[in-house]
DNA sequence: ATCTATTTGTACGTATGTATT
DNA sequence: AAATACATACGTACAAATAGA
């Protein structure tokens, strides 16, 4: 292990728009800014870095690349900053999963490790909008799909359910790595063939998990309701398993 | 590559540069472009979207600050399409959590629940210079620390045993949210008062939790690395709680 | 609705920097 | 060492958007 104090590291020099969005970056920190606040407009950027304003655009589209700030034209207008949005850290993290090969079963064993644990935490603690919310969503599904796309759109609305359930959470890590992983698992594209009828069975087993589940959050039994999610997690991989779906590869735009 | 085709979400009015270089990314997707395939180059990029250079080069900014291109200088230079490097993604969702406070607890839910599933996996399946690895890691805090810096070194020592865990999961999103979370832990500030000194007992056992999981994992015994990684991250959590952190409020730079 | 002031957005020409051959 | 091919940076002029009078 080299030691701490050389700088082993040989940046490969960075290009001036990166060093100024960086120094903005910092300067936001310094100051303490929040979100809301206005940065300083273009003239003011390019007299104080003493820059073109070419560089200085390219710093700022940097910035709001990054979904640190927002930009808007007209009087009263320039560059704002602003909190990274929930799609947009989605989408990021998504391009990382590009070039990556993601397996359904990949996502799933951090499913079973984490929705148990969010749902138990949830029990309770739930606003009868929330669980009206879950309800109206498994009605959806509540009859089986005649059609592929029926099926899929079917697919997507369980998925949902999921995603209300983690954006409930206050743990802002768990409920961002749920709703992650829903959206990956929304982008995927089924390939099962027709002649492989979808198990109606199960489909349907996983829905009564869903309707069990909105009862025991209701009751306070989180008990319960980690081990009814524990099992539905179980039961949807499996039947994940048994179609041919692979990830969709392409980049997420928000 | 396509021109510059009418956004299919009108809403917002994304500005040009945001346009080419959506229209760039979904261009790369088409021809399956890979790590270190070429892009064409500013000149005819101006030719194909017609479009200045100013507008082009916020487009390549945007891509560049994502991490999905490289762009060197000189002959046989240009843009380049690039892996995410997994420091870029860890640093673009760091901006997420900036503006969220995302407590310790927070955290530790998440390791409690997905470090002891991931050395479960992990048990006889590691190469013996990984194992090596780590026992070299656990040596550099086999005695107590005695200054606050020389602890602070300790801690971050101990937390990379745990990244060095992760980079050997062949599941890349366990993997990356491990790793993520131990960089998270690694930028804490740490606040304890020099009247409170450091519990040795309960730091020794964290140390010794590490020096008996690496045994489990060479005996290939998946159970026991489990039940020792839950119990190490629930002392860890407790040893966490028992002093003044705060997640320091930064930007992170990759 | 129209004008006006403000601020970002786009275009383009020129010059400089940098790495390969 | 020099020529070449490419990105990088600068400055100016003008276009577009928006809020307010």
């Amino acid at each position: 292990m080299p030691p701490v104090t050389t700088p082993s590291k040989v940046e490969p020099k960075l290009s001036r728009p990166v060093q100024v969005a960086e120094a903005i970056k910092s300067w936001v920190v310094e100051e303490g800014l929040r979100p809301g606040d206005r940065l300083p407009g273009e003239v003011e950027m390019i007299a104080r870095f003493s820059m073109s304003k070419g560089t200085i655009r390219e710093a700022m589209r940097i910035l709001e690349a990054q979904g640190l700030i927002k930009t808007r034209t007209g009087p009263g207008g320039g560059s704002f900053v602003h909190e990274v949005s929930r799609e947009r850290a989605k989408a990021l993290l998504g391009n990382y999963f590009y070039f990556k090969d993601l397996t359904i079963g990949d996502i799933y064993q951090l499913r079973l490790a984490l929705e148990p644990e969010l749902v138990a935490g949830l029990a309770g603690h739930l606003p009868e909008t929330v669980l009206a919310e879950l309800e109206a969503n498994t009605a959806q599904y509540s009859h089986p799909a005649r059609t592929l796309d029926e099926e899929r759109r079917q697919h997507v609305a369980s998925l949902r359910f999921h995603a209300i359930l983690a954006a409930q959470s206050d743990n802002p890590l768990l409920s961002f790595v749920i709703d992650f992983m829903v959206n990956m698992l929304s982008d995927l594209t089924v390939h099962r063939e027709l002649y492989a009828p979808p198990n109606a069975e199960l489909w349907a087993r996983g829905r009564d998990y869903q309707v069990r589940l909105v009862m025991a959050l209701r009751e306070g039994d989180g008990g319960a309701a980690r081990a009814i999610m524990k099992a539905h997690m179980e039961t949807a991989w499996a039947l994940m398993r048994g179609q041919e779906m692979e990830m969709q590869r392409r980049f997420i735009s928000e």
